[in-house]
This record gives structure tokens, sequence and C-alpha cells, in this order.
DNA sequence: CCTGGAAATCGAAACGTTTCAACTCCAAGA
DNA sequence: TCTTGGAGTTGAAACGTTTCGATTTCCAGG
């Protein structure tokens, strides 16, 4: 193995001018640099990273608390997951993978036991039980997804609140009185995941100021679900003409299951979906979107951990505005007439 | 920070003491044992991962290449990463998550730096660039995937030839003579993605031996990719009575489009897929399948780096019989006459 | 009661960095 | 000419473990 030993004393200096070097805490004249770093190439030096944690106390690691549950779009975790990488290699910085099953002690011997410098926790819920103990972790913390009590936490998101107002502004400026909404699956609701439910909130908030009437069917990742409420939502009763889509596992079946009932999209019915901009311009009809900006939340989410392990940084909710992207999904609701 | 000094002084003990009573690889009375063991809990003391690394060299890290691209299915790569997750740590090691664009020269300087102490490697190609660089390494490798050499390095894998060869075997015990084949996305086939290459070959060969006649459609992950691919397939003079499908990504829309194309399933036309066992349970119509055993593979890659770091274990191909689960959606061919 | 050897424990030397205090130059200012 | 001070460099002390060799303790056998 070698050393900076070995690459000092190849260059003709001290150990401690290497690490100089390396680190740019001192002034090193370009000509020792310089041979340095040409010792370093030639030798292949790469520093020991436990050596270097123990005698820095930093490792530059952050630990990446990922979810696997079945019921989220993995798809879209991953999006999120590799920005995240891909970032934190801008920094210089290696990932630790955790998942969300292991809970927060798994967190907290990571840190305790100085594998990790930072976290970023996925998939944060409203009143998430891991949240006191992430508060009590003297490192920095930030969450993708926003709990109830952000308190002390750093956070970023996609505004989902404003997300849901603008899709139902969208289609209810298009005319739209009566709109229906398929969302997660239930158990997503049920466990008070922050963005859909505010996402959820956003929609029925702005749908009451604009007097429209909103159809709420969260729906299970299978077809059986998705046809059962889509039998529910075009009961003609309900005039539905527009439709918001949260749920990436069902999307594409939502297109096919409506053409096969003889509703064309836009002509009878509006559809605008929020995922990302990928899937919906993927679809047998591309879709109106609302995209979820995953790389943009992975770079902030690694750029406020590097500012709070430079000392900067106090806690801070970041909320990325929505961008509505229309692919002509979204048309004019048919007059009461053509229906 | 508590360090070992301190509970050696709180145990009344020396710090090599504290050690040895934490790895095991000396004696310790069982009264001092548990004295120390109680100052640890009492304490919270956690050891410093860097100083033991350093000390040790092992760091108690698996590196894990993860592939993230989209044309790959992300649900069942999940399932493998989730899996390994799970039992490394049931070998008390954590997993640093590397990202396959980042290339060999990532894996390299992990492992030239000391951060991990061993690498798995996920969808490994017929021949990967990566591989030679991977031989280089001298610490234990485990491939998920089979290249077309694996000279030197370990691998793990479902059996997919054999799997290609059951399913057609299965159709043709009940009578198919013709049958179609929805394949992965075009891409992955020209990349020599070793499994999807060998789950086709022992299709054709079985085919062949069998005078099945199999037609072959790689299929993008898109309702239009589809929609193009059935529609050759279903062409009355191929009189295909048997599908094989190979793409999670479109599978529920194959069985909602047969349906739509007034095909019944499994009465006009029999389906088995390769995929996960939960997602061919939750099509419209269950469909018998092949399983992808993420979560065995998973186990038995990491089992395998252990055994390579315990110094036993020399390089090892280890196939997985296929197993197929009938649901239902495979039965014994129409007679020409009911066509 | 002594002896030999196993069992239990200890002390100190690594492990490979970073970083602090200190030292040497050399140029600029007085 | 003598200070002063900054730039560049160095030596050595951490950092918190593991592990080797040595030492003590204990007990069984003679």
């Amino acid at each position: 193995m070698i050393t900076i030993k070995d690459v000092a004393k190849h260059a003709g200096v001290s150990v401690s001018t290497v690490s100089y070097v390396l680190s740019g805490k001192r002034p090193i004249s370009t000509t020792t640099s310089q041979r340095v770093r040409r010792s370093i190439h030639e030798l292949g030096f790469h520093p020991n990273a436990g050596a270097r944690a123990l005698a820095s106390s930093r490792t530059n690691v952050l630990a990446l608390v990922v979810p696997l549950r079945t019921d989220l779009n993995l798809p879209v975790i991953m999006r999120f997951v590799s920005s995240i990488v891909a970032e934190a290699r801008e920094h210089d910085h290696d990932v630790l993978l955790l998942t969300k099953e292991s809970g927060a002690d798994e967190v907290h011997r990571v840190i305790a036991s100085a594998r990790a410098d930072a976290v970023i926790v996925m998939d944060v819920e409203a009143r998430d039980p891991r949240l006191p103990a992430l508060r009590e972790l003297d490192v920095p913390v930030v969450l993708i997804g926003v709990p109830a009590d952000p308190a002390g936490l750093s956070c970023v998101d996609l505004d989902f609140t404003t997300s849901g107002a603008s899709t139902v502004t969208h289609l209810a400026d298009l005319g739209h009185r009566s709109i229906g909404f398929i969302g997660s699956p239930p158990s997503v609701y049920e466990r008070k995941t922050g963005y859909a439910t505010r996402f959820l909130s956003g929609i029925t908030k702005t749908a009451r100021k604009r007097r429209v009437t909103v159809h709420v069917h969260p729906c299970a990742p299978s077809y059986t679900a998705l046809s059962a409420s889509l039998d529910a939502l075009l009961r003609p009763e309900l005039g539905i003409t527009g439709l918001v889509v949260h749920n990436e596992a069902v999307l594409a079946d939502v297109v096919l299951e409506l053409q096969r009932r003889d509703k064309r999209v836009p002509e009878d019915i509006s559809v605008i979906a929020l995922c990302p901009d990928t899937l919906a311009a993927a679809q047998a009809v591309p879709l109106t979107s609302i995209a979820i900006p995953a790389d943009e939340v992975g770079v902030i989410a690694v750029e406020m951990l590097m500012r709070g392990l430079a000392g900067e940084q106090p806690a801070e909710v970041r909320l990325l505005a929505p961008q509505l992207t229309d692919r002509g999904s979204t048309v004019t609701a048919p007059s009461t007439a053509d229906r």
C-alpha cells in the first residue's frame, strides 16, 4: 500500500507538505506543489479514508436514508438517489445507503460511529417518528419532504400545496367545473405522507375557492383499483370533465382505460398529472403535467448539507415552485350540450 | 465523544480488554465481559469506524454499484438493493452506494482509499468494459449477472437460459406450436446485457428442439411500442396461441391490450411472464410466471463476499434454478377449429 | 507446597492521516 | 544595518482503534 510517507519521500518533502498540497490549507510554492502532485500521480497514491477520518474527524461520507416501500414510486425515488450521489461526488463525498426500514437508530449508529458526517432522509412523513432522534443528532440533516413541524431541521421539496392549486387553477381557467382526482395509494394518505396530503389539500382548497367540485379517489397500484376508481368517477351524473392524476403506477393505465371507455383525451376529458416529465411525455397521449424536479431537489439537498458542514446554514425550509408543462392533454371544457 | 478509553476506565479494565470483549478474539471471563458490556451500554459507546478501519484494515463496508439507467426495471433493482443492504447489516456491514455511470475508476478509488472492503456489481454486461479493472482489484468482488468470461470473478444470478427453456417447455407441453415473445427494450439487447440475451437464447434453442415457432419482439417501455409489437404478433396468419413476456414496464399493458383486442387470457392466448412474483400476481389476470429471485440473489451475493473476506471462497459462478408458478394464465392451446 | 501451563488481562506499538507550533528564509521598511 | 513579518516548510503530537507479546492469575497435578 502506498502511503503519504512514500509520496513525501518520492517528492523529497515532508509528510505535512504533501498533506497541505492535497488540502490547500497552507500556501505551498507552485514548484513544490507540482513535484508533489507528480509523485502522487506516479505512485498512484490514494489517501487512506480511515486515517483521514480519524485525524480530521471528517469522513466525507453522507448517509442517505432511502424508502424502499413498494407503494412508493421507485423510479422517482431512484432519480432522487442518483442526483444525490452525483452531486455528492461533485463535492468529493460518497454516499452510504440506509434503508428506511432500519429506522432512526441506524442513523444514530452511523453518526455515532463516525461513519458519515451528515444525513439526508427521504420520504418524511408529517409526524415522522424519526424526527426527534434526527434533531438530537448534532450533524447536518436535510429532509426531502416537509414534516408538520420542521423546527430545527432543513427541508427541501417541491411545493406540493401550490402544485395542487396550480392543477385546479389550470383546469378551472379552462372552464372545468367538476374534476376527478386519482391519488396515490390509500396507504400513502394513511401514513400522512407529507407530500401527498399537501398536494391534495392544495387541490381541495383551490377547488373551493374556484367553486369547482372535486371527487377524490386514492388508488392502489393495480388495475382493479384503478378500474373501480374510474367506474366511480365517470358516472355521468358527476359531469366530470377534468382529471388530476397523482399516481405514477397507474398513470399509463388511466390513459388506456379512458380510451377503452370511449372517453377521448382531451376532447371528452382533460387530464393533468403530477409526475416526472419523461413519464408524462411517454404516455399514449402526452400529458400536461407538473414536473417532480427530482434532480434539482437532490442537488439542493446536498448543497444544503455542504453548507451545514461548513458551519454556515441555519435550518431552512426550501420549497420549489411548481412548473406546469402543457402537452395538450388539457383543453377547454366541453360545453354541456356536447356531452 | 465517548471512546474506548472511557469505557475501559468506567469498567476498570484496560483498553485492550474492551477491544477483546467486542471482537471476541481472545477469551475474556464472563464477569469482566459483562461489566464491560454494561459500561458500553451505559456510556453509549460506539467504536469509531475510522480508527477501527485504520487499525484493522477492515472497513466493514461493501461498495455496491447500482445501475440507474431508465431502461432497466427500477423496482426490480431496488429489490436487489434492499435485500443486499439488509443482508449486509446482518453481517455487520454497511453499504456504500456507487452508480454505474461513474464506471470502474470509482470502484478503484473506493477500494484504493480503503473506503470499502469488497464490491458488488449489478447489471453486468456480456463483455463489460469494467471487468478487467474489477479483476485487478485484489478484494472480493461479486457480480450480479454473468459476463461472457467470468474467469476470476464470482457471479450469482437466476439461470436465465434454463428459465427461457422452461417457459417454452411449459407452453409446448400445453400444445402451443406458435408463440410470441415480448422482450425488454431493444437497447438492452444491443448492449448485450447478459441476462436478457441468455433468456432469449434459452427460448429460441428450446423452441427449435420442441419444433415451436417463436416470434421475437423486443419492446420499448411505451404504449406505442407495445401496441406495435402486439399488432405484429397478433396477425392471424402467425397463429400465435402463447406469449412470453420479459418486460415489467409493459406487462400490465400487455394484459389490458389483449383484452381490448378481444383476446381472452388464457382462453384465446396463454401468457407467461418473467418478473417478480408480486408483479405477476397483481395483474388484471394473474399471470403464470417465472420468479426473479431478487432477495435470494442479494443474500447469496453478500454471503459470497463474506466468505471471500474470510479468505475462503474461490471465484464461483452460482446460477439459481428457475421457479415457475402457475397462476392459471396458461392453458392447453385452443384447437385450430376454435380460432 | 510447589510447579507448569492455560486462561485472563495488560501495555504499548502500530495504522496513515491532519494540524499545530515552530523554524527558516527572504524581502521590505525603518 | 537591523527589525519585522509573511511565505514556505517541517517535526511531532494527536486521532481511537486493534493486536502482538508479555505479564499476571489461577488451578490441577505431582
